[in-house]
DNA sequence: TTAATCTTTCCAGTAACTGGAAGGTCAAGG
DNA sequence: CCTTGACCTTCCAGTTACTGGAAAGATTAA
């Protein structure tokens, strides 16, 4: 699988694919033949995983940490849980905030006529 | 209302409060015979809308885009409906998004043994 | 064969802050 | 009145996490 592949299948751009290996935050990929980065599934799961950790908020640290979990092999896996546990509580957080912007937001946009008169209470609520 | 004091109101940090009035966002404050920004209720409403409108995903330029649909009564309630529609549509895939990322990470948790053996059974699912 | 569409590296630029120095202001306690 | 400490100011530099573009090599489809 070439770059563009994996990067459409992970959902990241080509560009984003290859930042992530030259910070170090995955591996270097193998190369072809011709010098062109070669990607298989585990690696596409991996940038799917950065990409899902990263639109909520978590930073490249924080992924590389998350990363570490699954990758440290000398852990124990009382730390690998202690760990692990922390970043659900803080994804369940998210979650629960995501959930009340998602309710304010259906709530405004289903009271919205949507029509020719500027009288929105998106507007309203949000001015 | 001084500076921290709005910051505070309106939810944001009072670097940001700053940096939003330099790059023109808002209007530049008031000053106070000494040189210090005073606010008033309008101006933390609309730092507030800024805010509301950046943790709903809208980019800086999506904001002020918001902040002119607003202040130009003669728009249609029809346009921001579409825009805010839009969003929804863009939380409600972070939702499931968020939610993947939490299975995963759940299930690491619960099928590790929490002792000190690193036998976490799917330290290989990342490759 | 040729045009389009990959891919590479490298370097520069962007978005949205964020930190820190150097210094002025203000309210409270001694 | 003086000092202390928490404010505030500007300016400039640094950070995070990409993102764009040039120049050149590789691959594919017609």
């Amino acid at each position: 699988m070439n770059i563009s592949a994996a990067a459409k299948a992970a959902g990241l751009p080509v560009k984003t694919v290859r930042y992530y290996a030259d910070i170090d935050l995955v591996d270097a990929p193998a190369r072809s033949e011709a010098g062109y980065r070669t990607y298989d599934e585990a690696s596409v799961r991996k940038l799917s995983f950065i990409r899902r950790s990263r639109e909520f908020g978590f930073s490249i640290e924080e992924c590389r940490e998350l990363l570490g979990l699954y990758q440290d092999r000398d852990r124990t896996s009382a730390e690998v849980k202690r760990i692990a546990s922390k970043k659900l509580q803080e994804i369940e957080e998210k979650q629960r905030e995501l959930q009340s912007l998602h309710d304010e937001l259906a709530h405004l946009v289903h009271s919205c006529r949507g029509d020719q008169r500027p009288d929105c209470p998106i507007m309203d609520y949000l001015g």
